[in-house]
DNA sequence: GAGTGGTCTAGACCACTGA
DNA sequence: CAGTGGTCTAGACCACTCG
């Protein structure tokens, strides 16, 4: 669909025309965003790479500079893009300070956020659950990839990981890359996988320690433990990951704001 | 502060004339966002109450229409203001059905989210906790409304609420008026004693169940709980209310979304 | 049809960054 | 200094609601 603006009633006769009955009609600025996360996803720019200036994608686009903004407004707010006064435009990323903790939502009781030590426990290539597969769209018996990990704050072990991957996208991911890489994991994924996480969707629950997770966390079997499980999702809501958390919560809370 | 717009220079030497050094300089639109907040924090209109039309306010601040657009826009995402086209801009309620379960994150494993059967078992006045008071910011020993209450769905408790809310505000509240009201409790908060929440954190723990909830919930002592910590605040970041939750996550969990 | 919010434009000027 | 994003304006027209 060509970036144009007519008069809904035309438009609407137009899509009708084509039998696309669906969306009927989209503002400007709408269909820029949509162009704009096309190019993102098809890797025009890379992470943490500058876009073009508004004035640019406005010429390209041919359209007014305050249309376009509205556009990048968008995905800015939807954290895809980070503005810089006087600098740019650019393409957001996971190894960012202040986006750092929009996942992890774990907080010490006293408040610290002090960075986890992890330690990853196993990685390796397995079929999927029905379960697994189900949560990432694939077929039973469809490769995986499986992370094991451990976060520790101070020395103790607070976070015991299970992460399920699809196997397409991450062949190549091993123990050895991921302990080696410095950065937040999501961060390797972009860079060396170009898989971005864009949202994820969690569902926390209390359950009774069992004997795994007991002993990596150092807790007493039947200990409450919290269990948070995640879905994320990439351009487009592809389901790319699922995992579940198991939170030893005596001295951490997972926190969480409602506005 | 009039609403006025200058160059940031002259701006900061007239701030520092009067000696008020910290904002500095907001733009326009941050300042009649302030403005509107004012009014409504007054009660200028009421909770589900048209405001003025942007050309009125416009007009009444003396700026462009796109300039009161914008401070609209950022009060509608703060979700105190709800626009609808074609009729106006109205005060949000607690009352509507799309903000109904932007604060009880609880959902059945099945997705559904039938409405909750409240029973109220307690609502005294207390003296406030040393914690009570340092989450509501009172002193100990101030006078505080206890509520206690038990949500089920499907003839099963699931959810049993410990709720702290300031003594002042709630001057008057009593187990009768909460069980004769039929809406949401923040509803009738924001209506029968004019304190409006606006947003909320929260702490979340896993617990083992203690007697008193045990028993409430219809679980052995000892079985997991989702704790739910939630200091409630309203205009001017003013915490108004304190409460824990102890949720049964057996058939139900949190539901979170992470942007 | 009058009145509301929603989109789009064109242009001016300001704030910030970095060469 | 040039180039970027950020603010503000004035005006046009569209979409929606309701009498």
């Amino acid at each position: 669909m060509p970036v144009t603006n007519v008069p809904a009633a035309a438009a609407d006769a137009a899509l009708r025309d084509v039998a696309e009955a669906a969306p009927a009609f989209s503002p400007l600025y709408r269909q820029i965003q949509a162009l704009l996360t096309r190019s993102l996803q098809a890797g025009e720019w890379r992470p943490g790479e500058a876009i073009p200036s508004e004035v640019d994608l406005a010429a390209r686009f041919k359209v007014s500079q305050g249309t376009v903004r509205k556009a990048i407004d968008a995905l800015a707010d939807d954290n895809l893009l980070v503005r810089r006064q006087g600098k740019g435009t650019f393409v957001a990323t996971h190894g960012e300070q202040h986006i750092q903790f929009r996942f992890l939502r774990l907080t010490a009781d006293d408040g610290s956020r002090t960075g986890a030590a992890r330690r990853f426990i196993d990685c390796r290539r397995v079929r999927a659950s029905a379960e697994v597969a189900r949560a990432l769209g694939l077929r039973s018996g469809d490769m995986v990839v499986q992370v094991q990990r451990l976060l520790s704050f101070r020395g103790r072990p607070v976070v015991f990981d299970d992460i399920w991957l699809p196997g397409g996208p991450f062949k190549g991911l091993t123990a050895e890359r991921l302990s080696g890489y410095e950065g937040p994991m999501y961060q390797l994924f972009e860079a060396e996988f170009g898989v971005r996480m864009i949202r994820a969707e969690e569902k926390i629950r209390a359950v009774a320690a069992e004997a795994v997770a007991a002993r990596w966390l150092e807790v007493a079997e039947g200990s409450p433990l919290l269990s948070v499980e995640r879905l994320s999702l990439s351009y487009g809501e592809r389901p790319v990951e699922w995992r579940r958390g198991l939170y030893d919560t005596r001295h951490h809370h997972y926190r969480n704001e409602l506005n």
